[in-house]
DNA sequence: TCTGGGGTCCTAGGACCC
DNA sequence: TCTGGGGTCCTAGGACCC
C-alpha cells in the first residue's frame, strides 16, 4: 500500500506559519522576479488567481481584496520541507521525497495505514504548522488520485484510501475524476483522450493498456495498469544522481555581451556548486539566451550552443571558460535578451570519467580549490569567494527582483522570530 | 513596464554502417 | 509500377511533473 502526503498550497503555507495574522486571508508567493505566481492560498484560489498567472495583472486586488504577496524564499521553504520529510522519516517505514511538498510512503505491513497516515498528518501540523493531506492506494497513481479527492472533499478529514471501498464505490469515485487530474496526463493528452470519449479516471482505468501503448506510449499504458492495481511505478528511496543541472533566469532586458557575461558565469557557479554536491563531472555544457517571446514588436532571436568538454569536468574555471565560448558563438548584438541559461549535461560520477588519450581529469589541486571555494560559501554565505566574471558589467542590470520577500526565519540568526 | 525555473522520459528522425 | 534492408547511435523536441 502507498500513501502520498502532499502540502496544502505549501510555499503560501509556509509564510503563514511565520505570520499567523494572515490565516485565512488571500495570499500568493510568486515566482524567481517576483512575475508570476506560483502558490495560492485556498482563499487567493476562491479570487480566481490562476497558477502561473502574472502579478501585473492581479496585483489590483492587493488594496481591493487584502490580497498579500511574497517574493520566493526558497531557503524558508526548503528548510520547512526538510523537517516535515524527518517527521514522516520517523514515523514510515519507508519513504520517497518526491518533491519540495510530497513524500511517497510504502505502507506495506503496516496494520492500520489510514490510521497511521493521519497521525503523521497531524504531527506535521502540529509541529511545523503546514497543512497536509494523504490519499492511500494499491499503486503511486491510485495514491495520487486518492490524495486529490481527498484535497477536493475535506469532510474525509485530510485522509482517503481509495483501497478500503468497495469495487462499486470506487468506480463512482473515479467516474467523478477527469482524466486530465490523472497523473502523467497533461492538456495534450487529455484533449485527445477526451476526443475519444475517455473523459474520466474510470474511462481510463477501462482502456486496454495494450492499445493504449501502440496509439498513444508505453508510459500511459503504465499509467493504465497503475489505475487498474498492478504497481508499475515503484519506490525510489534514493534520490539518483541528477542526469542534467540547468540554472536559468528571466531579466530586465540586456543588450550588451558584458552583461550577458556576468549573468551566465553566475549561472555556472551555482550550476558548478549542485555539480559538484552530487560528485559528478560534466562532459558538455550548453548556453543559451534569447529575447521574450511576448514582444513581438521588437526582433525576436533564441540562440544555443553546446560545447563539448574533452576533458570531462567540475571545475567552475572550466566551465565558466566554455560557457564564454558558447556565448560568443551565440551572440548577436542588437536584441533585447531577456533569459539566459546554462545547462551542464552528460554528467558521470567523478573519479572513473573516461579520459583523453592526452588529458586528465580536473587535477587534484583543482579540486582541493574548488572544495575550499564550497566549504567558505557553505560556512560563510553565499557569495564570499567568487569569481572575478561574475563581477563583469553591471550586476544590477540582470539580478532578480524580489520586493516581498519574508525573512529566513529558520535559518539565520539574525532574522529570528519575535514575539511581542 | 511587468509573462517562472528545474527536472525526467520517450519518440521520431537523421546520420552512419554493412 | 518499380527506388534494399536492417541495425545502432545520437539529437532535438514534445509531453509531462512540481
Amino acid at each position: 500500500m502507498f500513501a502520498l502526503l502532499d502540502m496544502n498550497s505549501f510555499y503560501a503555507s509556509c509564510e503563514q506559519v511565520f505570520r499567523p495574522d494572515l490565516v485565512g486571508r488571500p495570499v500568493v508567493v510568486l515566482s524567481n522576479g517576483d512575475a508570476c505566481v506560483v502558490a495560492r492560498s485556498a482563499e487567493a484560489k476562491e479570487l480566481g488567481i490562476k497558477m502561473g498567472q502574472p502579478w501585473f495583472q492581479i496585483r489590483h486586488l492587493a488594496p481591493e481584496k487584502s490580497l498579500v504577496a511574497f517574493s520566493s524564499n526558497y531557503a524558508l521553504y526548503a528548510d520547512l520541507s526538510a523537517r516535515i520529510m524527518q517527521i514522516i522519516r520517523d514515523s514510515a517505514p519507508r519513504l520517497e521525497v518526491y518533491s519540495i511538498d510530497e513524500a511517497f510512503m510504502d505502507l506495506a505491513g503496516v496494520a492500520d495505514p489510514a490510521g497511521l497516515s493521519q497521525e503523521i498528518r497531524q504531527r506535521v501540523r502540529e509541529w511545523v504548522g503546514v497543512p497536509a493531506c494523504v490519499g492511500l492506494g494499491l499503486t503511486k497513481t491510485r495514491a495520487k488520485i486518492s490524495n486529490f479527492i481527498a484535497k477536493k472533499n475535506p469532510q474525509h478529514g485530510g485522509v482517503f484510501n481509495l483501497e478500503a471501498l468497495s469495487p462499486e464505490a470506487q468506480r463512482a469515485w473515479l467516474s467523478r475524476v477527469g482524466v486530465g487530474e490523472v497523473w502523467g496526463v497533461g492538456p495534450r493528452l487529455t484533449q485527445q483522450l477526451e476526443s475519444m470519449g475517455v473523459r474520466t479516471a474510470a474511462d481510463l482505468q477501462a482502456s486496454d493498456p495494450e492499445s493504449i501503448r501502440k496509439y498513444f506510449s508505453i508510459t500511459l499504458a503504465r499509467t493504465v495498469e497503475e489505475l487498474q492495481g498492478i504497481s508499475r511505478l515503484e519506490l525510489e528511496e534514493v534520490a539518483p544522481a541528477k542526469q542534467q543541472i540547468m540554472v536559468s533566469r528571466s531579466f530586465g532586458p540586456l543588450l550588451r555581451l558584458e552583461d550577458l557575461q556576468s549573468a551566465i558565469a553566475s549561472f555556472t557557479v551555482a550550476g558548478a556548486e549542485r555539480l559538484r554536491a552530487q560528485n559528478s563531472v560534466a562532459h558538455a555544457l550548453l548556453v543559451f539566451a534569447r529575447t521574450s517571446f511576448f514582444r513581438e514588436d521588437v526582433p525576436q532571436y533564441s540562440g544555443s550552443k553546446m560545447i563539448p568538454l574533452v576533458t570531462p569536468t567540475q571545475d567552475t574555471r572550466q566551465l565558466i571558460a566554455a560557457a564564454y565560448q558558447g556565448l560568443d558563438a551565440l551572440y548577436r548584438p542588437g536584441f533585447r535578451y531577456q533569459k539566459a541559461g546554462v545547462l551542464l549535461t552528460d554528467l558521470s560520477a567523478a573519479g572513473i570519467e573516461q579520459t583523453d588519450l592526452f588529458s586528465r581529469g580536473d587535477t587534484e589541486q583543482a579540486r582541493r580549490l574548488m572544495a575550499a571555494v564550497d566549504g567558505m560559501n557553505r560556512k560563510m554565505g553565499r557569495g564570499t569567494v567568487f569569481i572575478g566574471a561574475q563581477r563583469l558589467g553591471e550586476p544590477r542590470r540582470w539580478k532578480m527582483r524580489a520586493e516581498r520577500k519574508s525573512k529566513a526565519y529558520t535559518t539565520n540568526w539574525k532574522e529570528l522570530a519575535i514575539t511581542t
